[in-house]
DNA sequence: GGTACAACTAACTAGACAGTACATAGATCG
DNA sequence: CGATCTATGTACTGTCTAGTTAGTTGTACC
């Protein structure tokens, strides 16, 4: 539906079209991967038209890794509001990879998208100026919460911050992305409101269960 | 490479030119998505031609259920293999959860085509007449150290088999599947030969341990 | 040794797709 | 109130791509 004809008065706004553009793309590459993305589709379903497409973003993997960006920088800016430096490290922990659940729960196009990038070698990511070297909060805030971990005797001293970003990030995003072939294959829906509870508990305990094993003992 | 003439007496063999086609396909598709592989390209990686593609598999879709397929069964038939029933529970979890750890590290291809399927909402396997109703050793076998487990008083109760199956896939999944993005941002290979051991101890310890939590304890 | 069917090939086509040439209209500022 | 630049729209194109048409050749069996 391209120039609404219920707006007859049409009004430039160079960066209400170019956000247009970019959420419609967002979710037509999250559902359709990238090569099956269209930009004849994305277009179509904007107010302005595929001119207007290249105009600002110069091509198909152009405005691509203008998605992923900012998909990247918006998830990282979240992360920044993470407060738990006073919370006792378990606790803290739990409140981190509680956050990261949530987070990916309410935002499983960022999770597609991510998924889509990596069957393309991570490519487009690496090419974006700004991708690669994006501060990272969460890995920051999970490494002090380790250092008074370990220092405090509480948790075992043989993983790293990174390590432990990875099995809470493993376990949130495998309950997204996998969701349809785990749902086909075992008929169980990972994202059924009635077991978010049940899931979240565990990522928990997983976590702290894990960091706490055998310290202090034995 | 179609029609290789340095094979002047062109043999007729319906299994092999089928099973060459399955083959090239499945990298083909791994590598590029399903909307990203070309049926011409994976036609001209092939000693036949196109046209014996849509002779055998009828269309692009066709073809790929059939990758699809042959990936699974092929996957379910080594985890028949699986034998731990004589192990104590904690060590039976352990294997089975490193048994997962080195298949999927040796079968990328097949972690690729799930996560393909998974951006697809995993249409074509709903699609697939055998797929869905595929047995599953490795939960079955889960749910009986599970048993022992919780039986005997070691384990706790409060999950199930499919649970802690999705945790072992969760982290064997996301080791392979997300290496690119994780290598781009984080500059640490998932997959590197030096950290193998390292990973495949902490997924065993990361489930035993959550198993074991608290109980006979507290 | 002919016939019938399965296996196979080459050349073609219609439509889809990313990208473009060219024209024009709103905003801004003198 | 005109010059100029930014934003926008229409209509088009060359290429790529899934799928097809119209056959030919090997092989098994009578």
């Amino acid at each position: 539906m391209a120039a609404d004809p219920s707006d007859p008065v049409r009004q430039r706004d160079a960066e209400r079209t170019r956000a247009e553009i970019l959420d419609v793309a967002t979710s037509e590459f999250a559902e359709q991967g990238y090569a099956g993305a269209r930009v004849d589709e994305i277009a179509a379903s904007t107010r302005t038209t595929k001119r207007m497409l290249y105009y600002y973003f110069g091509s198909k993997q152009g405005l691509y890794v203008a998605v992923l960006e900012r998909a990247y920088v918006g998830i990282r800016a979240l992360e920044q509001t993470l407060a738990v430096d006073d919370l006792p490290p378990a606790r803290a922990v739990r409140a981190l990879a509680e956050l990261t659940f949530d987070h990916h729960e309410s935002h499983p196009e960022f999770i597609r998208l991510v998924g889509i990038e990596n069957i393309h070698h991570a490519e487009h990511l690496r090419t974006s100026p700004i991708l690669p070297g994006l501060a990272n909060p969460a890995v920051d805030v999970l490494g002090r919460i380790l250092e008074r971990g370990v220092a405090a005797g509480l948790f075992r001293d043989d993983v790293d911050a990174l390590d432990v970003h990875m099995m809470i990030s493993a376990f949130c995003v495998f309950r997204t992305a996998n969701r349809h072939t785990f749902q086909a294959i075992f008929e169980r829906d990972l994202l059924d409101a009635g077991r978010r509870e049940h899931y979240r508990r565990m990522l928990g305990d997983l976590v702290v269960e894990y960091l706490t094993a055998h310290v202090g003992r034995a």
